[in-house]
DNA sequence: ATATTAAATTACACTGAGTGCAATATTGCA
DNA sequence: TGCAATATTGCACTCAGTGTAATTTAATAT
C-alpha cells in the first residue's frame, strides 16, 4: 500500500500480488480437500470452487492436478542443489551430496513432510509423478556436481552419487513415515549413510 | 492341434489359448501403433480396432493404456528376483544382486530394450509409470534378499542394495540408449559396478 | 483522464482415458 | 443337452486436460 515509489519493478505490483495470492489459494484449497476426502476423490471442479476461480483458470496456474502436490515437493529439491553448489571443495562427490542432503533435511518440517508423503502414497498416479521429480532431482544434482568435478572420467561416478543420495532421501522419508516422525530426518539419514559406508 | 489328450488341465484349453492370443494381439497392436505414430497420438480406439476387439474389452485385459508398455518391462523384473532367489549363499547382499543383475542382463535383447526405453521417454505419463515398476522391483528384491539375509539388522542394508542395483540397471539402460547399443548391457553394468566399488 | 496494450479470467465445446452396468455370446463341464 | 463360468460388447457416464475465442482487469503511455 505504500504509495511512495513512482515506478519501477522493484515494488510488487497489484497484478503480481494477486497472482501470488491466487496461486496460494489454489494450493491451500487443494491440500485441504485432498486431506479431507483423498486425492482421487477430489475433482478439479471442487478445487476451483473452493479457491474461488473457474475450472479453466486452474489450468492457467497449474499444468495438471498433481502439480499441486509436486510444486511442494520441488521446493526441497531446489534447496538441495543449491546446497551442493555452495559446498566447500575438497570432498568426494558422495560426501558432498551427503553433507548437503543432511543439512537441507534439518530444515524440513517433519509433520508436513509426512503428510505430503502419505497423500502421495494414496494415489498411484501421484506416486508415479513423484518419482519424476526424483529423476529431475538427480539430473539437477549431476549438473551441480559437474561444476565441482569436471571431466568426462567422473561422469558415471557423479550419476551414481546423485542416484544414491536421492535414493537415501527417499528411503529416509519412508522411514520417517513408518516411524511416524519419532526420529528426526537428519538422524535417519546419518544412519543410512553409515550403513552405506559399511560397504553395504 | 494334437487332438490326443482326452481331458485334464495339463493341456492348455481353448479358452486359455484364445486368451493368450488376444493378449498377445493387443500388445503387438499397441507396440506397432506406438512406434508408428507415438504413444500419445495413439488412442485406445485405434489399438482396439487394430487388435480386432472392442474398446471395452481392452480393459478386460489391461488396467490402463500404459500397462501395455509396463507388462513388457515387468518380464525382466520377474527374472531378476528369481535369479536372486536362486543365487548361491556366501556373498554379500550387494554382490548377490550384482551377479543376478548381470546374469539377467545377458538375456535381454538390446534392440528391443532400446525401443521400449525410447518409447517410454516420449511420454511423460509413461515415463512416470515406469518408475513405479522400478519401485516394485526394489520391493520384490528386498523380499528375496530377506530370505537369504534374515534379521532386522540388515533391513536398511538390503533396501540400499536393492535401490542401488535397480539404479544401476536404470543407469545402464540409459547408457545403452545413448550409445545406441554399441556396448552390450552386461559390459556397461560391469563398468558401473566397478565405479561403485571404487568408492564413488 | 483516456486510449492502448498486455495479462488474467471465463465460458463453451471437444477429445480421450477409465468405470459401472447390464445384456449377449462363448466355452467348460456335468 | 443344459447349466455355470468366463469373455465380449454397447452404452452412458465421470473426469482430466486442451483449443479457442470472448470478456474483464491491471499497467502504461499520451
Amino acid at each position: 500500500m505504500a504509495s511512495g515509489q513512482t515506478k519501477g519493478p522493484a515494488t510488487e505490483g497489484l497484478r503480481e500480488r494477486k497472482r501470488r495470492e491466487t496461486l496460494q489459494r489454489i494450493t491451500a484449497a487443494g491440500m485441504r480437500l485432498f486431506i479431507k476426502q483423498g486425492y482421487d476423490n477430489t475433482t478439479l471442479d471442487e478445487i476451483a470452487a473452493e479457491a474461488g476461480i473457474s475450472r479453466r483458470t486452474f489450468f492457467y496456474y497449474f499444468k495438471s492436478k498433481d502439480e499441486i502436490l509436486l510444486s511442494m515437493q520441488r521446493l526441497n529439491s531446489g534447496r538441495l542443489t543449491e546446497a551442493v553448489r555452495n559446498a566447500p571443495a575438497g570432498a568426494s562427490p558422495l560426501e558432498t551430496i551427503r553433507d548437503a542432503v543432511i543439512r537441507v533435511s534439518e530444515e524440513i518440517p517433519a509433520r508436513e513432510m509426512i503428510g505430503i508423503h502419505r497423500l502421495m502414497k494414496s494415489s498411484a498416479a501421484v506416486q508415479a509423478r513423484k518419482h519424476i521429480t526424483y529423476v529431475e532431482n538427480e539430473n539437477a544434482l549431476v549438473e551441480a556436481l559437474r561444476v565441482k568435478f569436471p571431466g568426462p572420467k567422473h561422469e558415471t561416478a557423479l550419476k551414481l552419487a546423485a542416484m544414491m543420495s536421492v535414493g537415501a532421501m527417499r528411503l529416509a522419508v519412508e522411514t520417517l513415515d513408518e516411524e511416524n516422525g519419532k526420529r528426526p530426518l537428519p538422524d535417519i539419514l546419518r544412519d543410512i549413510y553409515a550403513t552405506l559406508d559399511k560397504g553395504v
